[in-house]
DNA sequence: GAGTCGTGATTGACACGTCAACTATGCCAC
DNA sequence: GTGGCATAGTTGACGTGTCAATCACGACTC
């Protein structure tokens, strides 16, 4: 057995095709309207979010990586451009010297502060908003149960280890 | 009234978050599967999709960029590059010398035939199987929901053209 | 048929992401 | 203290996406 799993339907297809598409124009609107409102994009906002609520502002590089997950050269590349833009700032790490630490600085903590509010608002406008209080809670069971099934390893490659 | 909408709250927040990092994933995962059985994107998916749906296997570009929903621009780019790797090859259009016809290559024809069964098996084993029936008429609804009101006009906008 | 305007498509600059090297330390065993 | 290995972080190449500018043509007017 195993192997030719079911298609899916022309339903679940369309459903699907419904789902995906909705949610990228969701992130979409939701990223222009930061730009827009306060000039960061979505990863400027993890990164200074996750940097404002660190002891002292300053946070370990990987550490920092776990905390939004991302993968570490994502991060580098990203807090270059960053750097560039005076948000934030990499210090050599005392206690080890592989490692750097990242600061935030004044222009970015200003930038953060001022991008806060927008954005929950725009989130309350565009998501929250659209729904219905019963929508709302589907919307969190569903994606509970995407996230669980997409962690079982099985998910990841059906019948395809199977040397 | 109007100007100080209210904040989201913490669960709704929470919801937002898990929603909307759920759905990345998932996204992240369909891609990564799609590239690693079929050596194709999701945008070369969309656009051979659409071109081997059309009569003759060839769009005006223009029309291919609104069936798909992507700008001139976007489109241009990435043909450029399906061009290189001979998936596809543009013609120049008879009835219009401004214009563009895109052509299914056979090396591109091939390339979808062959990633078809696995991409829509890779949707249902991701997407479908981890929800219930219910779940995924909620999916549904939620979309429906998310993009009637992404169309409203004030949802791009709530006092924000007030000058 | 010259002027103007809209449309079809491309281009260049740049932000963002991934992957695969690569550098530089730390760390442990011996 | 040297060899081997893991860890921290950076870098370069390249695919992808947006925006603004540009080019070329069609269409319409006079």
């Amino acid at each position: 057995m195993a192997g030719a799993r079911k298609l899916p339907t022309r339903d679940e297809l369309s459903t699907w095709r419904e789902f995906i598409e909705t949610t990228e124009r969701l992130r979409n609107m939701l990223t222009a309207r930061l730009q827009h409102d306060t000039g960061l994009s979505p990863g400027d906002y993890a990164v200074l979010l996750a940097l404002s609520e660190a002891p002292g502002s300053r946070v370990r590089s990987s550490e920092l990586a776990s905390l939004i997950g991302w993968e570490r050269s994502r991060l580098s590349h990203h807090l270059g451009r960053m750097e560039r833009r005076r948000l934030i700032r990499r210090e050599e790490c005392a206690s080890d010297s592989r490692g750097a630490e990242v600061v935030l600085q004044p222009t970015g903590a200003d930038a953060f502060h001022a991008a806060t509010a927008p954005h929950l608002r725009a989130i309350r406008e565009l998501f929250i908003d659209a729904l219905t209080p019963e929508q709302l809670a589907a919307a969190g069971e569903i994606a509970a149960a995407l996230q669980t099934h997409l962690s079982r390893p099985a998910s990841n490659a059906t019948e395809r280890s199977r040397t």
